[in-house]
RNA sequence: GGCCAGGUAGCUCAGCUGGUACGAGCGACCGCCUGAAAAGCGGUAGGUCGGCGGUUCGAUCCCGCCCCUGGCCA
């Protein structure tokens, strides 16, 4: 079983530029694993590396789905299997990047998505749209009680993509993830430092002076705006939300910026979360000066690649 | 100096013209998450109701004085 490496933990800690010096070191290829990288386009926003900032190593699943596309995880999980086996053809080291919690896990771990279908998912909006998130609860408690027991009666989202499932497959809806388990011999990295809001703060700024109005604006005619996925991104939304049609500024981009520090924030916490409960992440402190030496001694402890 | 409005949770504000603050949004903290996951959802903790005195059986809501904020007039 041959390993991969990923780095995983909350936005803005230094996880891109950990990963390309690890890959210097290690002789790896770098795969993305972050939901709002895989858009062309979106690049400013979501802290993409520049070309040149990638030091020649190897950089896959950038760039990869256009921006009208909706994401999904279990396309996800097909291209990064696919880029891990093509590189560990090449007798090289995959290193997951990202902090797409569910993303992560998609592509590492045992899990199978059910499959799904945007008819039925548009008809159940519909239904959630007229009968409200309670009526669609306990049509999903009929059909799949213990679904319906794991799945809050709030949340509308979870609870048509239940319906989907089990109207899509005939079969009940796996409602609580399963534990730890990768396909790989996986090391996990867990990268975090105690700095995090300062730095988010001064990020998103440097986005602004970086050009972020105008990278969003030339992204409006491609469909931004009526995206469920790209148009809901980080930033991307808040400044949706003070431009008009043609890109014109109406309203406050001071608070678009302050709305997004905060938005991002609460990111860094709900990653937190996910990531904590994991119990295979080695912890490090990025902000510490040893930590790519550490990321180094995990990644060939015991690797008999 | 005078007049008006206002001082209620960390922030922005609600609050039947007296009886235990129903508070809300945001924030904070904790958690959930199987094809939108930078999404979606849940829980918890915070209030001497500006200060002092008075009226009253009882005052955030009545009266007086004081302090602070904003506006108007001088």
């Amino acid at each position: 079983m041959s390993r991969v490496v990923a780095i995983v933990g909350p936005t803005a800690t230094g996880k891109s530029d950990l990963a390309v010096a690890l890959a210097l070191r290690v002789d790896g290829e770098i795969i993305n694993a972050d939901s709002m990288q895989l858009y062309v386009g979106m690049d400013i926003g979501t802290a993409k590396l520049a070309p040149d900032e990638r030091a020649g190593v190897p950089h896959h699943l950038l760039d990869v789905w256009p921006l009208g596309k909706s994401a999904a995880v279990a396309e996800y999980q097909n291209l990064a299997r696919a880029s891990i086996a093509s590189i560990q053809a090449r007798g090289r080291l995959p290193i997951l990047v990202g902090g797409s919690g569910l993303y992560l896990r998609g592509a590492l771990d045992r899990l199978e998505f059910p499959g799904e279908s945007p008819q039925i998912r548009a008809r159940l909006y519909r239904e959630l749209d007229t009968e409200g998130s309670a009526a669609l609860h306990a049509r999903l408690r009929a059909q799949d009680p213990a679904a319906a027991a794991a799945i809050l009666a709030s949340n509308g989202r979870r609870i048509v993509r239940a319906l989907e499932v089990i109207e899509h497959t005939g079969r009940p809806f796996t409602a609580t993830m399963p534990g730890f388990d990768s396909v790989y011999d996986t090391v996990f990295i867990g990268l975090d430092r105690a700095d995090t809001d300062e730095r988010v703060e001064w990020r998103v700024h440097r986005m602004l002076a970086a050009g972020f109005v105008d990278e969003v604006r030339a992204l409006l005619p491609l469909g931004l705006r009526e995206s469920p996925t790209a148009g809901k991104a980080l930033g991307y939304a808040q400044l949706l939300a003070v431009l008009d049609g043609a890109g014109a500024v109406t309203g406050d981009l001071e608070q678009a910026a302050v709305a997004t520090v905060r938005a991002t924030r609460r990111f860094v916490r709900r990653q937190r979360s996910w990531f904590r409960r994991d119990p295979r992440v080695h912890w490090l402190d990025r902000a510490a000066g040893d930590a790519v030496d550490r990321a180094e001694a995990l990644t060939l402890d015991g690797c008999t690649r």
